[in-house]
DNA sequence: GCCAACGTTGGC
DNA sequence: GCCAACGTTGGC
């Protein structure tokens, strides 16, 4: 089993949406190392981190969990959509997704700048600067320890 | 809104 | 295969 980090910005799509939505395709992820992650990865169970980029402040607010194996992201073949990409051929997608579902939203966000404090977390590959990845794998001993700081 | 960091594209 | 130009991310 493995821990992740998802981001997502709260004004298109945060935690209360997820939370409505109970179960939600993350689709739109057009970034190779982060496809990788779920193609390659990913497994029904594992647990994520779900954090809020661009928002005042940034932050984990709450936990999401694999939903789904992985499976071709419908919107690289829509010619109306933002994701749509014209170079993906259908008989060989270029990009896939999972489903997620909502476990939990934290009584209190944990920001970046706690992480960032936070000696135990040392190596988190989101407290690190320029680090723009959408999709991160996180240690175990970071994700309990993101689960005690929020509690 | 700015800008640093980083990924991708495409000419050569 | 290099690298300049460009686009995007995301903290501040």
């Amino acid at each position: 089993m493995n821990y992740w980090l998802i981001k997502s910005e709260p004004d298109v799509f945060g935690i209360d949406d997820l939370k409505k939505a109970k179960r939600e395709p993350w689709n739109g992820i057009r970034n190779y190392q982060a496809r990788n992650f779920m193609r390659d990865d990913m497994e029904i169970g594992d647990l994520a981190l779900f954090y809020h980029s661009n928002a005042k402040p940034p932050g984990v607010v709450g936990i999401a969990e694999v939903a789904s194996a992985p499976y071709p992201d419908d919107l690289q073949f829509d010619e109306k959509s933002d994701y749509y990409d014209p170079k993906s051929n259908p008989d060989d997608p270029r990009w896939v997704m999972v489903d997620f579902n909502f476990v939990e939203k934290f009584p209190q966000m944990v920001s970046l700048n706690d992480l960032k404090a936070e000696k135990a977390l040392e190596g988190m590959l989101v407290t690190q600067r320029g680090s723009r990845l959408s999709i991160t794998p996180v240690a175990k001993k970071h994700f309990d320890k993101v689960c005690k700081m929020a509690r």
